[in-house]
DNA sequence: TAAAAACGTTGACATAAAGCAACACTTACG
DNA sequence: CGTAAGTGTTGCTTTATGTCAACGTTTTTA
């Protein structure tokens, strides 16, 4: 199996390992699904799916990394999820429901990705049992991963929530800029900036 | 099929019809979903599960309602989720990945369910493919509603907040007592009393 | 490679909301 | 049914964090 992996072209090694270690797949079924995905490269800051547009795909990270975020009337930008290698990303709630999503997906830096048509996602989920298995944890996942969120902040201040992000995702503040990480935080730049000052 | 639930012992009722809603199933698997869920009274404040426990169960409220919340090291009460008759609730994340929910669980007013063990559910969502989809689609809206709320509270004042809830659960303020709707939206119980003042 | 734009840091100041406490009112329960 | 516990409201004070602005540094791009 990992002759067979090797084999593929580079692009798909990383998502045939990614699908590989969740949950063995045989070849035929592997190659099925990644026959649906497409290459993609995007650049730095480039918008993949707008707020008033309706999310028609998956994305799976070669290199480089996504950001979800959404500004409200008042111009406060709120940064929700942050993708890098080896991660997927979409707009997921308008992925599901196919409303706007009231939300952006950008690329934060030169990315190279793995698009699939949300056709294409639904009628793995509903023809291949793996598949279908691994959208359950991605929702799994994403479900436990936001309560963890809703948690992690309610009734934080900003010390407190700076030292959960640090213990909970050791590599954010590190690869993610200051003013997107204190839009993920919802404390201003100047209040990160401060508090990390004081770790 | 009316007839059929109607035929059922009241407490399958609305369990019955909550099923059939999202999609049409046949007697037999309605009724073989129905006899893995157990009635159970609980009195009001009575916990389910315990802040250290492992999520055993999931439950289905035939009356009265749940509250989903943790207590962190400063003794401050978070509540996550609110549950009323014809829903689901348990501590998910912990039913999920069987670790200690870090969370309780607790019936706000006295209330009958009806609980489904975590081998009972899986076994349905293995083996039947609507219990399987129902699923999916409990995780999908939970999914959905933790980004809302994520999105929902971030950079948002109390009165943004309030307004917020109001809009997106009118039903919310009026059923849930003022103390416990403060620690739903992270301000304090003074500063929402205050806030409901001037709308 | 140099100019321009964006970013991070820090200080001074303004402010929304927390904490605390007192009181009236409601609800729970022996 | 009456006492006790809990809840909601409101005033006063304190405090954490946002805002604004200035400055030096890094990054971008032409």
């Amino acid at each position: 199996m990992i002759q067979f992996i090797n084999a593929l072209p580079k692009i798909y090694q990383p998502l045939a390992f990614y699908l590989m270690q969740r949950n063995e797949i045989d070849q035929e079924k592997l190659q099925r699904i990644l026959s649906c995905f497409q290459p993609l490269k995007v650049s730095r800051k480039q918008v993949l799916i707008n707020y008033s547009e309706i999310c028609r795909a998956y994305y799976f990270i070669n290199t480089g990394s996504l950001r979800l975020f959404t500004v409200n009337n008042a111009g406060i930008e709120t940064s929700r999820y942050f993708a890098f290698e080896g991660m997927f990303a979409t707009a997921l709630p308008s992925f599901i429901d196919q409303k706007p999503a009231l939300e952006y997906l950008q690329a934060i830096e030169k990315s190279e990705l793995l698009a699939i048509s949300r056709k294409d996602f639904f009628d793995l989920v509903d023809t291949t049992a793996k598949f279908s298995h691994i959208y359950r944890e991605i929702l799994e996942i994403g479900f436990v991963n936001a309560q963890k969120r809703i948690y992690g902040f309610q009734g934080f201040d900003a010390l407190e929530k700076v030292k959960w992000v640090i213990e909970s995702q050791p590599k954010f503040l590190v690869r993610v800029s200051n003013k997107m990480a204190a839009s993920y935080l919802g404390i201003s730049p100047s209040t990160l900036s401060r508090t990390k000052s004081r770790l």
